[in-house]
DNA sequence: CTGAAAGCGCTTACAG
DNA sequence: CTGAAAGCGCTTACAG
């Protein structure tokens, strides 16, 4: 038991040795002092003399103890433990906020429990019942389906933070982005370009960004006094097969039109694909942005043209939202905002 | 307390109520039976009269009870998790596997742990620590950076399977992929293709792999008596960056070359990228292959030519093999063989 | 087939 | 400042 660890201190350095496992009371008792103190020293709950201390984390480091956190957790209520949905463990978009996430848990002593719920509601309640049955001490939703009754009841029971919506309720706090902005400034950008026909590949209705998106593109259209053709809007899914399918719908319809503003990266991936099946090239023939910014995004030929979503920012600051709430400081956390990233894949309209 | 869950629930189906925790003890007395029985009932541990049988089904509906992992795992010794430790993530290509790993553990009753090990062996060491503590049932490292010795040893504490490494001990299974193989079927496809000055953009030496799929160039150059040329052999580091210096610095030698096989795909699209800018044309000018099939490959303009690793089958296999292990059945899971996708980045060489 | 009891490894009021 | 004791919510020998 715990033989692995010689072996991972060779690589790792110093650290403990043990055959069974050590428990706080052995280290209690090599000390010399009772379980209680121990367990104070060990976590900070109250001021011991100054010899116990020594004593305590001598035998902590020469028994090479590690507190069990189901048991801490059984007993103290605190597992330090935060539980985190998101909706697929691979999507390239929240792969950068999982990781802020970690970043930001782990100085601060907690560990994440990471669950999919595949964007479906009746999976998130699961997920959320889950984490609570396992004691995490806050949790945080990357986008929930639920409603926001629904996270506003989950809130009641322990801290939480959303990111996506805009909510105001104790124990619980919202992270949103301003998506609106993010595509006027991408529309804007197309129409400063000299575009005036610019088809939009929607995103999933069901996620309430995606109207915002759309709101963005029409608006902009509208400042610009360019009309708006429902024609040119069509629907996508947020993945990139929807985009490939925008484009070749787009095109056998003979529609015109010189520029695409997608409603995410992902989706301008797929329209990307379907442009080059179709012989149009980005951007002499046909200027292409998308929408969040993806760390691909940047490698694609020609270089995409995006509105940069700080994805390991909002893990981050999720993080830190949660762990204010649990210690009882309102989080005052803001997203940047959206910033256009010019690349290759939009250009000037042809006269 | 739980109160959510009234919410969750009207959109989720039909579910539990209650104000404050629901334990066991107070199915026991709602079921009119002791607490042994309704844990015994509830984990399928020994027969039980059907009369109590469905008494306590009852209660632990009425009451909405939800056993409590913690005092579970502290009191049984098992927690029914299964501890995962990835390299980043974040990342584009384990991505699949983690969700691979969600799949097959969660009808099994299992809940992954994820933690990320950052490629270096003492955070690996870390985790394994962590994990342990944790009591998780068993850990799958992807592509671990500790020692054969290390993962041996900490084999001898729980179930362990490995990704990447071909290890034989007790406890401990390994799943590898053939590199080999593939990176000589990529390179052949290229030969096969006219190419005769392929250059190569290799994997960072401190994975294992990388010197796998050296070897397969090197095998695939020679047994088609094709000269290897080491000015053709350009180091990387496995990411997106390194393929593009990888062609800056290929140009900037002015290398004669005709076709380039990276050893992945995230330093193909560097290289693509690096192409691009200096105006060379794909596959027109230089054919590109690259390996792993990453989901965003096939949306690479053009559509990137490459070798199949399934990543997802990766996960699901792991997942399952370290359910055996527990199981103490013996797992025999293998990877498939590896498979070229011929796409649109690779043409025939140019007389 | 089924209870009573002990125990998993900690933490936290409660008393000094 | 520091112990003894109770308890967190379960499971598992141990006896019927």
């Amino acid at each position: 038991m715990k033989n692995y660890r010689k072996q991972a201190d060779a690589q790792a350095g110093p650290g403990a040795t043990g055959k069974t496992t050590v428990t706080l009371d052995m280290v209690a008792k090599l000390a010399g002092v009772s379980p209680s103190t121990v367990s104070r020293i060990l976590n900070g709950t109250a001021v011991v003399s100054d010899a116990k201390r020594q004593a305590v984390l001598e035998a902590t480091k020469t028994l090479g103890f590690v507190p069990n956190p189901l048991a801490r957790g059984l007993a103290g209520g605190r597992t330090f433990s935060i539980g985190v949905v998101t909706q697929a463990i691979d999507s390239p978009f929240y792969g950068a906020a999982l990781r802020g996430i970690e970043d930001e848990l782990d100085p601060a002593g907690y560990s994440p429990l990471f669950m999919s719920a595949h964007w479906d509601p009746a999976a998130e309640a699961r997920c959320l019942e889950v984490l609570h049955a396992r004691r995490v001490d806050g949790i945080v939703v990357l986008m929930p389906r639920l409603s926001d009754a629904a996270l506003t009841a989950c809130a009641q029971a322990l801290p939480v933070v959303v990111t996506g919506r805009n909510l105001q309720a104790e124990q619980l706090f919202s992270l949103n982005f301003d998506n609106f902005t993010g595509a006027l400034r991408a529309t804007e950008h197309l129409i400063d370009l000299g575009h005036t026909r610019i088809a939009f590949i929607a995103g999933d209705e069901e996620h309430p960004d995606a109207s915002e998106r759309m709101r963005g593109y029409r608006t902009a259209l509208h400042a610009a006094k360019l009309a708006f053709d429902p024609a040119l809007v069509v629907p996508g899914k947020y993945h990139e097969v929807s985009g490939l399918e925008a484009v070749n719908h787009l095109v056998a319809q003979g529609l015109q039109f010189t520029a695409i503003f997608a409603a995410n990266d992902q989706m301008a991936a797929g329209a990307a694909l379907g442009l080059f099946q179709h012989g149009l090239r980005v951007p002499d023939d046909v200027s292409l942005v998308g929408f969040d910014d993806l760390p691909t995004s940047v490698y694609a030929t020609p270089p995409l043209s995006t509105i940069h979503q700080p994805a390991y920012d909002l893990g981050r600051l999720a993080a830190a939202s949660i762990l204010q709430l649990i210690t009882g400081t309102a989080p005052t956390a803001e997203l940047p905002a959206p910033e256009l990233l010019v690349r290759g894949s939009s250009a000037q309209a042809r006269a």
